[in-house]
DNA sequence: ACTTTTTAGTTTGTCTCACAAACAATATAG
DNA sequence: CTATATTGTTTGTGAGACAAACTAAAAAGT
């Protein structure tokens, strides 16, 4: 949520005040989002666009392995691609070991495409953390990876 | 972005490894965004439908005000209104010091969906962070907000 | 006072994005 | 070798976003 008065009754819970906590993390990722939403934008490619990008720097995972990383019923990913391939952005190579089967690859203009967001976006959020001494910073990262790498469990 | 290589030289920047506090803030921005997502969808509410009601929770913008916060575009906001409006979550009120504008106002409905989901988002989030320890969990709390207010200004 | 210009919000038209249900083709289990 | 499950697409629907044209009211100029 979005603001401080998330504890109803307010009392000083025993254990911590979770809220603190919930509204600094969902405030911090609107804005991350903002930021990598206008980050995007430069390339003209929305949020989920981009994403995909980010995600095939390193992989070229089939249609189904992308709808679970990304949460996304098949169909959705279907259209998804779709968009990207008409883009030049990706494209779908058919899988070796089963003919019904796609797995997705940047092309060179979408690798090409990637890593100049990747240094837009570094830039960007360089100057967001900019407020952090060099040790928050390094915390901060810590600490962000520890949350994150729990969902790939 | 998604991955680790995102410094292309990858010389050891004098500065600081910027990249891994990039990757760091995006992977956690993902992760936090889904499990609002997730909270949301409990109730049958869009990412965007669930940040409108936070914002509203102690506020009552104007349109224009809601279109600058949520840096959408003025008819977007007319439909987003719109949508919310008929299912009874919000409504406008006529402006009293300007007749061309409105306010936009949490019904009690859409007061107490609010406080609903506001537990179950810190339900999840209070899970996502049970890894840290309680001192991290004070910290990261205390960087997250520090970043996100820097957009206030 | 009364034009001109801004401003707040809506309408219309167009895309992207997301889902669900029905479907085709292939793979796997019985 | 048939029955079932899985991978991905198609079709249809709705939310969500934008831009341009528009209306009504407010603010600025003269």
């Amino acid at each position: 949520m979005n603001n401080e008065t998330s504890n109803p009754a307010s009392q000083p819970s025993a254990i911590a005040d979770t809220s603190s906590i919930v509204d600094g993390l969902a405030q911090l990722s609107y804005v991350i989002q903002s930021v990598l939403g206008r980050s995007g934008a430069v390339y003209d490619l929305s949020p989920i666009q981009l994403r995909l990008l980010g995600i095939l720097r390193d992989r070229e995972p089939s249609m189904k392995q992308l709808a679970e990383r990304l949460e996304l019923d098949k169909s959705s990913i279907t259209g998804l691609i779709d968009r990207a391939e008409r883009r030049h952005l990706v494209e779908r190579i058919p899988s070796p070991e089963d003919r019904r089967g796609f797995h997705v690859r940047l092309t060179p203009d979408g690798r090409r495409i990637a890593r100049e967001i990747g240094g837009e976006i570094e830039r960007r959020i360089g100057e967001l953390v900019g407020v952090l001494t060099e040790a928050e910073r390094g915390q901060l990262a810590l600490l962000a990876l520890k949350v994150a790498e729990v969902r790939k469990v």
